[in-house]
DNA sequence: ACATTGACCCGTT
DNA sequence: GAACGGGCCAATG
């Protein structure tokens, strides 16, 4: 059962305009409590995959920066923007509209 | 095989 | 409300 699987599955079906958090993804990666695997498997898989990475946030709604990530600072952001999101004035998202809510199916 | 790290989350101080 | 620490698993050197 190669759980990194599972996440690439998920993230992936985000819907465009929406966005999950972290222990979300968990949770439908069967990763329960391990949000850590989701930020890796997004940090090995990077851009270069076809998952939407950049509608993965963290638990408080906003946008995981990392110096090492694609070499920008707002990628993420922008590309959010585009979907749709709306963000706060400290760059938060709002959870409130833009959170997704997965539905029963899983996909395995 | 061991030690370190990594895009996190939660509870307590 | 902010800061600190603990915990989980996997990949890398």
């Amino acid at each position: 059962m190669p759980s990194y699987d599972n996440i690439y599955k998920v993230v992936s079906q985000i819907p465009q305009g929406k966005v999950a958090t972290y222990g979300q993804v968990a949770e439908l990666a069967n990763l329960c409590g391990k949000p850590r695997l989701v930020g890796y498997a997004l940090y090995r898989v990077d851009i270069s995959s076809d998952i939407p990475w950049h509608r993965v946030v963290n638990a408080k709604g906003e946008i995981s920066y990392s110096p090492l990530r694609q070499g920008g600072d707002h990628t993420q952001k922008v590309l959010l923007e585009q979907e749709g999101i709306e963000f706060s004035s400290n760059g938060k998202i709002n959870l409130c509209k833009h959170l997704w809510q997965p539905t029963l199916e899983v996909t395995y």
